[in-house]
DNA sequence: CGCCAGGGGAGCT
DNA sequence: AGCTCCCCTGGC
């Protein structure tokens, strides 16, 4: 087990912030986290966190995907002191982190977000994994499936997605299964690309518009700069920012303040 | 280019 | 019963 203190992270916060589909709350503390193949337990008192794994596997990998290397306090310190809405914002979100997740998962996921809610999002998720993905076993001996891989994706027929609840989303997770598979659309170098370049390559995929390849960016490819807008936001942002959202003071972290926004607003 | 119906329900009040 | 859901596609 790894202990660590670490400011400006809250589990509670971070599973609100609508990012994250494979995280579950396993008691007063505790969270179950499942990222590719992976299975951690971790339980968090305040600043103290506290993560059942290997030293190796938490440096190699838990420790990049919850960011805890960058300091988020450095972000909220910038936020011009005139602007109390987003200062509360920023306030009340502190605890928010952009994890570092997977691209394909990220793509998956956000398809299946559109015109969604949360509570559905997440039992999709979960069907999809459960029928789709590998049977994994942790060492204590605990079942849990890994994300479906995008072969296991390709080759179904829409009515076995549909059985997974995904409604008219199916032909979109099926179909961009496909240009995965086939290459036509090139993960591996998505991730190399800048923002831009990778949000236009994403847009090839058919289902992916603008909100979500914004999302895909932000939670698949830590573009912090990616700042998606959907009807909660947009709305948001008529009321506190009638004259356009300041995005010239916080170049590279837009991302950031979007998700404060977005959890700000879902109170 | 702008507009908007339709997709297929399920979750929440 | 009605409204909403972190929308996108395709047709006009």
């Amino acid at each position: 087990m790894i202990e660590r203190i670490v400011n400006n992270f809250n589990l509670n916060q971070i599973s609100e912030s609508g990012q994250c589909f494979r995280m579950k709350k396993n008691g007063e503390n505790i969270f179950v986290i499942i990222a590719g193949d992976q299975y951690l337990e971790v339980r968090q008192e305040d600043e103290r966190c506290f993560f059942e794994c290997e030293e190796a596997v938490f440096e190699n990998f838990w420790k990049g995907y919850f960011d805890l290397d960058t300091d988020y306090g450095e972000y909220i310190g910038q936020i011009d002191s005139k602007d109390a809405y987003l200062k509360n914002a920023a306030k009340h979100g502190a605890g928010i982190r952009i994890l570092r997740q997977d691209l394909w998962e990220m793509i998956i996921t956000f398809l299946i977000s559109q015109q969604n809610n949360i509570t559905r999002i997440t039992r999709c998720i979960r069907n999809i994994c459960e029928r789709y993905g590998e049977e994994k076993m942790t060492k204590s001996g605990k079942i849990y499936y890994a994300f479906p891989k995008p072969e296991a994706l390709a080759n179904l027929e829409r009515a076995q997605l549909d059985a997974c609840n995904l409604g008219y989303r199916s032909k979109y997770v099926i179909s961009t299964a496909k240009s995965i598979v086939s290459g036509s659309v090139d993960l591996k170098a998505i991730e190399q690309m800048s923002y831009e370049n990778a949000k236009a390559e994403l847009l090839k995929l058919y289902g992916v518009g603008e909100k979500v390849a914004d999302c895909i960016c932000l939670f698949g490819l830590h573009q912090l700069q990616a700042f998606p807008v959907d009807t909660h936001i947009r709305q948001a942002l008529e009321v506190h920012y009638p004259d356009g959202f300041p995005f010239g003071l916080y170049r590279g972290f837009e991302g950031v303040l979007q998700q404060y926004i977005f959890y700000y607003e879902l109170q």
